[in-house]
Order: structure tokens, then C-alpha cells, then sequence
DNA sequence: CCCTAAAATTTCAAGCTTAAAATATTTCAG
DNA sequence: CTGAAATATTTTAAGCTTGAAATTTTAGGG
């Protein structure tokens, strides 16, 4: 009655493995036509638009290291991702009053705007791109990202 | 009896947002470790890992051009990959008999080697990331990718 | 007060990535 | 044959990313 020759652990190994790979893939597939989409119909690149939308969360602004750490990314990375936008007009710099080495990023009225209509649009490309899973998929989808996500707080 | 106030098109359109964003949290993370643990433990990274990777599939080696499709990167991506290991004796250029604008890359002796050895501590890392997973979970999840991926694989 | 450690940010060097232009070679219609 | 189109690859310019070094400012013990 074994169900299989191979050592349970090393067939789960490979089975993690395998279903690794897949979700890469899955991923870069999706984020591969967001950036397309992002190049092609906005002018802008997705790095700009996780900043934006992070900031558009936070309408007081955020510290310059709040934002590297939200986004999970370099302190030198948002430094020159905020000063791309800057440039456009989409973000700024505010001093903070107790502290003359922090500054706050905020968005500007343009950058608030930009962002309103590329995060319609993005919603539009996600829905479609996943246009195969059903409420009832997407429901048990993220009960299985958990167990994965789980792990990861635990190691922080 | 409504389920909700908003139209059901709308919620669900949300819900796959909010999924999206977890998957995209869930990959990242294990990224970052295997890319960590690639420069920390064997000083290498993960683009020189996936084209070693892809390279091993293939004993008698593939055309540039065939590589960089296989990986759905850029040709002219390969091509500074492949140089570097090459440089670094782990693969090698053999040019193609019946076409002189083709090279095919392969790895050599010690590129294989080292490839295996990679392989073996990459399978443990993801073992041990993707551990909250049982073997049911990882069957589940990877039914819900391939909703995903079978989208995916009309557009092309 | 002073001066060292910590904190916030920017700068820097190196590597990855892409799209597009440039090169070299092959194919094939005429 | 010949030259235009197609194919294989490399080069290039621009942008993203990181870790580490550098800069500026703050905080706190002595």
C-alpha cells in the first residue's frame, strides 16, 4: 500500500520545485505584460509605479527610508525613483520640521492624478490577466500564498 | 439575499488585485533569499544560475537564440551572461557546422559540476521557503497557476 | 560643552535588463 | 548569379537594483 518508491521528502522536495517554478513563471508572465503596459500606453515603468502607489497610500508623505523599507527595496533605489519623479513633476521633497536630515516624499496634485489613472488601469490589466481564476479560485489561491507568506514574516 | 452591495464584477476585479499583490509579495521574498543565498554561499547570481540551468537541460548545447527564448529574456541579456561564464571557465561558445552566424553555448566539465552542486542547494532552499506547504497544498496551488498559465499560453 | 555612535540620506561601482541599432551571414526569388 | 529580405548575434544607451562608502545631522555620556 506505499503510495510511491521514492522517500516521501525528496518527491515533496521536487514537487516544491516544480510548483516553484511555475508560480515564477506565472508571476513573470504577468509582470512582463504590466511593464509593456506601463512602457507602451503610460510613458512610465513599473519601479515608478509602486513608488506612486505607496505614496498615494500615504497622503501625508512618507520618510525617504519609510519608503525603501514599505517597498522592500534599497535606500539608494527610492532615492533615484523619487528624484525621476520629482523631475516629472509627479512627486517632491518636504523637509521634515524636527529633523534636517529626513525628508518626506509626497506626491503633487499631477502625481495624485497620474497615479488615480494608471492604478484604474492597472486594476483592468490584473483582472484581465487573471481573467482564468474564479472568485472561488482567487479565494483559495491566496488561503495557499499564506502558508507561504507565513513562513516569511517568521523570518524577518 | 445579496452576497454584497457591490456588483459582483467589481469585487471580484478587487479580489484578484488583492491576489495578485500576494503573489507578487509570495515571489519576491523567495526570490531575495535565492538570490542571497546564490551570492552569499557560491558567489553567484541568478541569472548566471537560470542560463547554467538551462544550459545543463541541454548537454549538446543551445544556440544563443534559442537560450534567451527558452528563458524569455533578450538575446543581447545572453549574451553578457554567456560572457561572463565564459569567462569565469564555466561555459563555453562551439560554433555552429553548417551556419557561421550561430554559436551554440554549453557548459564545460567544470561548469557542470558546479551546476550540480548549485542545483542540489537550490532544491534544499526552495524546500525549505515553500516547508508550510503540504504535498496536497502544493498539488492545489499549482491546478490554480496553471488557470493562470493556460492564459497565458494563448496570447503568445 | 565635546565628541563618538547612531541615524537619514545620497553617492558610487558593478551587474542585470531591455529595445533598438549595428554586423555578419544565409536564403531565395528573379 | 545577384541583391534584397531574413536570421543570428553583438553592441549600445538608458534605466533599475544592490551593497557599501560617504555625507550630514542628531543624540547622549562624560
Amino acid at each position: 500500500m506505499k503510495p510511491s518508491q521514492a522517500p516521501a521528502g525528496e518527491t515533496l522536495s521536487k514537487a516544491r520545485l516544480r510548483v516553484w517554478l511555475k508560480l515564477l513563471k506565472s508571476v513573470n508572465g504577468i509582470e512582463t505584460e504590466i511593464r509593456r503596459n506601463l512602457r507602451e500606453e503610460h510613458g512610465t515603468t513599473l519601479p515608478r509605479f509602486d513608488v506612486m502607489s505607496a505614496l498615494a497610500r500615504f497622503p501625508d508623505g512618507l520618510k525617504m527610508s519609510d519608503l525603501s523599507s514599505y517597498l522592500k527595496v534599497s535606500n539608494g533605489n527610492v532615492t533615484g525613483i523619487v528624484d525621476k519623479l520629482t523631475e516629472e513633476g509627479l512627486a517632491l521633497r518636504v523637509a521634515v520640521p524636527g529633523d534636517r536630515r529626513a525628508q518626506v516624499a509626497r506626491l503633487t496634485a499631477k502625481g495624485r492624478a497620474a497615479f488615480e489613472e494608471l492604478a484604474q488601469h492597472h486594476e483592468d490589466w490584473i483582472n484581465t490577466l487573471l481573467e482564468g481564476l474564479s472568485a472561488g479560485n482567487v479565494d483559495a489561491l491566496s488561503a495557499h500564498l499564506d502558508c507561504i507568506l507565513d513562513r516569511q514574516m517568521e523570518e524577518d
